[in-house]
DNA sequence: TCATTGGCTATCA
DNA sequence: CTGATAGCCAATG
């Protein structure tokens, strides 16, 4: 199992209204410094119709990057029932963890 | 060679 | 300044 398959997988598994970081999914592939491989493996998107990346954005509460462009990703995110304002995304109200860390 | 990982830079809030 | 990052590059397996 590629650390390409798992992202994939994780990111199809983000329910509708939410989204995730970068970091999270690095972290719930188990490797939290591999944020730039997660990013890259969605970069290049072997699938992008089929993959929903536009629910995974920057831990800032920023968009980041995507493949429709991120004008795109913000109106996407919109019809799903997650307010954006300005360009950045409530993380406290929409943010999906795969698993649970260590709270600080 | 290819895919993945880790280090470093620049940019933005 | 701090933290984060859809970048780039080199090393690893």
């Amino acid at each position: 199992m590629s650390l390409k398959e798992t992202v994939l997988e994780l990111v199809r598994k983000i329910p509708v209204g939410k989204v995730t970081t970068y970091k999270e999914i690095a972290l719930a592939a188990g490797k939290p410094n591999s944020w730039r491989a997660v990013a890259k493996i969605l970069a290049n998107n072997p699938a992008p119709i089929f993959i929903p990346c536009h629910r995974v954005i920057k831990s800032s509460g920023h968009l980041g990057g995507y493949v429709f462009g991120t004008e795109k990703k913000e109106e996407l995110l919109r019809k799903e029932g997650v307010e954006i304002s300005k360009g950045r995304v409530d993380l406290k109200r929409y943010m999906f963890y795969f698993k649970i860390h260590r709270r600080r």
